[in-house]
DNA sequence: CGGTATCCGATATGATACTG
DNA sequence: CAGTATCATATCGGATACCG
């Protein structure tokens, strides 16, 4: 980012989010895709492309607007591509970007581990609210 | 749902998050996990125990009242543990579970891949935005 | 040191109605 | 079909102060 002149050497970030701003960029993109639909909608998508209802009826019970905002919030982030044909009645394709598809990469072991996990979770929160 | 009678075979829910109740929950898990630092916390935590304030140094810039509340929630899913020493000053330690390290595992990928694409995504929310 | 209690504003989300 | 506009509300999360 536009650090112009005068790099004595520090190019190497080392460990994981290492600077400071570096690092309030990863909880804003993190803080993105953990809003309540774009995980869901991103493994919706998964490789193929879809149309707006038809990704609507996949992710129920998502709501129109919900819907409408979660994508264009990845269309602003470059994962996801809105396509509109100009046809009656109009029809509207979405599909991943290569950004998106790596996002789906990461994102769908995680998906797949809070299904597996979700029942012992849930008796867990029982056993814990219990006491 | 709930096909009552005459399954001729079908006992595999095949593709993810099949049921419905078991979609709610999925989504509940991720919601968990998809507050603004549980992410960050249980990649801090890593594989070994911390206490209180220190993982607050690490996790910085969280509040102390949000790292006791994330910590309080993950606790209550069984992804740590909590240990009070009764000693004085008083000591409490952190550590993650065998199923929160498992989260690990699936979640560090996530925080990696937003790491690596986080200048490139804070560029297309730019052009986004300027149109 | 490791919290909890209280207050409060910003944001996320849902419900509903309307539109090209 | 594929949205947008508007309103209402719940929750999240920061600031601050106090406690064992």
């Amino acid at each position: 980012m536009a650090q112009p002149t005068t790099e004595p050497d520090a190019p190497a970030p080392a460990a994981s989010a290492a600077s400071e701003e570096g690092r309030d960029l990863v909880r804003d993109v993190l803080g993105r895709i953990g809003d309540k639909w774009s995980v869901v909608v991103v493994c919706r998508l998964g490789g193929t492309t879809r149309r707006f209802n038809e990704l609507r009826r996949l992710s129920a019970p998502i709501t129109q607007r919900m819907l409408s905002a979660t994508l264009r919030g990845l269309e602003r982030d470059g994962l996801v591509t809105r396509t509109v044909h100009d046809t009656k009645p109009p029809r509207v394709d979405y599909a991943l970007t290569p950004r998106g598809l790596g996002l789906l990469q990461v994102v769908r072991p995680l998906a797949g581990w809070a299904e597996d996990n979700a029942t012992e979770i849930r008796d867990s929160r029982a056993a814990f609210d219990a006491r």
